[in-house]
DNA sequence: TTCTTGTCACCTAGGTGTTAATAT
DNA sequence: ATATTAACACCTAGGTGACAAGAA
């Protein structure tokens, strides 16, 4: 009763190993993690949240001869685990299932101290998502009893990184990511080509693999 | 129970008439309608609503030379009255309690036809704003019995318009509304001097509308 | 004339990876 | 060496009134 939207972009980050970025401000996910709910009962309340636990009890580094994760030790101690309840909570079945719920306001931190509620991290950690519905029965008042229900998606998990360390992942996000637009080659099929420029007789557009030289200039 | 955020605003726009833009895509309201609640039951369930109704039966045209506003004639007919629903309905009391309710995502139209859901109006009518609290008390199942409340803060009533006539008012909007920044004239006063701030003494100017509440924090 | 529409430059607000500097 | 931080250019997304053109 649970379907992951963008499965096979997950697949994708995850054949690489995903990472995921966190800063003491607060990062989004990207992928963000979506889904799709079924079989809900359409005029009960439930609460839907997300937390995060550890993979393994490992730290990794990342190996840049091998292009690879090794491990580096034992799991530093990890802050006490915080749940993200999606905002919409709580919510009637009829709402979850009318469309695709987005956690998108949901922000991975490296901070121990952060007083936003933000999910804490540890960077060079490995984390598994996991999706909890909460159903709330009418009748049963407050605390009595609550039904819940977790589902995870193994395609979901990620390595926590201050700074990205696989570039094929650094390049997989900004292909698919539209906020990273401004750092994309240019390839046709994923550069808004505007249209063919067709009267332009001398100069086309370069979609060449001259090195994307940023401004060398600091005055 | 209910306390009208931003009136000196509100009262300083009433002073001249409040024109509010109505566009066929739909334009929020500025100020923005926003209140701050008190003395509901922390634990049961709210909806929050707004409406509009018409303040006369009258059209009006604005006069350029006497710069007032004059009738024009009986009014057009209505569309089919709608009330915007505020997002977070339904919540609990402690929801709504504990920050500003802001109504920022309400949008204006005068196309008959829409379909986005927003509050269609007659340019050159004028209405008054209403604020509904709808209580539903638990253990009472849906629609037995409903407790109602309506507020009307007569100083929020303004006239629609599809291009502001009263230019003394246009001077105001964009005095006071960040998003109109790119029009001021830069004065010392209302431009936002990036360096003056701190030997600025107490000068009601400064107007932020939308202020980013911070949530109090909890674990 | 009077009113409405669509486009636009100019903003706010905030999400990206990059980079250089700084910790550890 | 390795990991983290903060500032930054470059985006997305969308809210402003001005303006010229169009409609009634």
């Amino acid at each position: 009763s649970t379907v992951l939207e963008m499965k096979e972009q997950w697949q994708q980050f995850n054949e690489l190993t995903t990472e995921m970025i966190v800063t003491k401000a607060g990062r989004r996910m990207f992928p963000v993690f979506q889904i799709r709910l079924y079989g809900m009962h359409q005029l009960e309340e439930y609460m839907l949240q997300m937390d995060f636990v550890p993979v393994d009890d490992k730290r990794y580094r990342y190996a840049f001869h091998s292009s690879s994760w090794v491990i580096a030790g034992k799991a530093d101690a990890h802050a006490p685990p915080r749940i993200h309840m999606h905002p919409d909570s709580p919510a009637l079945g009829s709402h979850w299932m009318k469309q695709v719920i987005s956690f998108d306001k949901l922000k991975l931190t490296n901070n121990p101290y952060d007083d936003n509620g933000y999910i804490i991290l540890n960077s060079m950690h490995r984390y598994q998502p996991r999706f909890h519905v909460i159903y709330n029965p009418k009748g049963e008042e407050q605390g009595n009893y609550q039904n819940f229900k977790t589902f995870v998606f193994s395609e979901t998990k990620f390595m926590a990184v201050t700074a990205y360390q696989n570039q094929r992942v650094t390049q997989l996000k900004i292909a698919s990511n539209p906020f990273a637009k401004g750092f994309r080659d240019c390839d046709p099929d994923d550069c808004g080509m505007p249209d063919m420029m067709g009267a332009m007789p001398g100069q086309g557009r370069q979609l060449t693999p001259t090195k994307p030289e940023k401004e060398p200039e600091r005055s």
